[in-house]
DNA sequence: TATATTTTAATCGTGCACGATTAAAACGAT
DNA sequence: ATCGTTTTAATCGTGCACGATTAAAATATA
């Protein structure tokens, strides 16, 4: 059966699996993330924060690919948890340093065995180690390529 | 470096890469979808009611992995465009229809070039169609895999 | 047939995302 | 040194996502 818009069914499309994946893996974290009081996206910055603490609103968005239309409030709201610290920078006033609190950084330890524990989540699946670093391979060349395309302007 | 939080770096975890490669895709749906000044969520409705028209609010759900707390609104803003009918089924009153007006059904024309203008954009690349191919099925399985694990309870 | 349960869409509140704009600080070029 | 440009974070408005709840209709059960 020929069909000239079988290009527009959604099964045919990468778009929407990317959009459906994402969301699901955030509800997968949900349930750990509860258990820490921060949401996925506080999560993100979180984890930023672990591996490089004390940075700049701009540094954190550029790990992130996020703005500080969407960082601001959220980081607000984590420093209203008392997780982390943001003052103007001495040095350049115009800049914002974010930085772990002691109550942030305890976080780490409770927030380490969750990576693990979404990892053997899929223990019993037929999805391999092989098969995931592959596809974390494929994902990071995707977003390399559509960042380029995205923000080619800037 | 031995590192006993090194699982908590972000370019370690698949969970980022697929919310960045989700919101990079959204965005590079941008242009093409602000001339049929519609969303990217919106555009996904349109994809469902282009390929099977009149159908429920629940039917659209299944389908886009969502529930009425998002689609209701969404919907009727599709409504308000004019895009869109919404009503309640005789047979069943508790469910409601949702259809392409004329408008709806004309907008399909102008959105057929949208997926082969997205592909071509990578035309250029070093991602062959073998390679999505490959892509897009493990992201399935991933999807249900991940749809499995989050409703399970359902 | 009454009553309990389930299904369906809608509503509400919170927290992202993001385009557009703003204000202040820093920088650069004459 | 001054003035225009750039950088940085913040603000604002709109539109998702989604957990929790609600109300009405349909269905199942006693």
């Amino acid at each position: 059966m020929d069909d000239k818009f079988a290009s527009l069914y959604l099964d045919k499309q990468l778009c929407f699996p990317l959009y459906a994946a994402s969301r699901l893996t955030t509800k997968l974290y949900g349930p750990y993330l509860d258990k820490l009081d921060i949401t996925y996206p506080q999560y993100l910055v979180m984890l930023v924060l672990w591996q490089h603490n004390s940075q700049t609103v701009n540094k954190i968005g550029q790990r992130l690919m996020l703005e500080s239309n969407t960082l601001t409030p959220l980081l607000k709201r984590l420093e209203a948890k008392g997780l982390l610290s943001r003052k103007r920078a001495e040095i350049d006033e115009r800049t914002v340093i974010v930085a772990l609190t002691k109550k942030g950084d305890d976080l780490k330890a409770a927030a380490a065995s969750i990576p693990e524990q979404i990892f053997s989540s899929f223990q019993d699946e037929s999805v391999s180690i092989a098969e995931i670093t592959i596809f974390k391979d494929m994902l990071e060349k995707l977003i390399n390529s559509l960042d380029e395309k995205v923000n080619k302007a800037k």
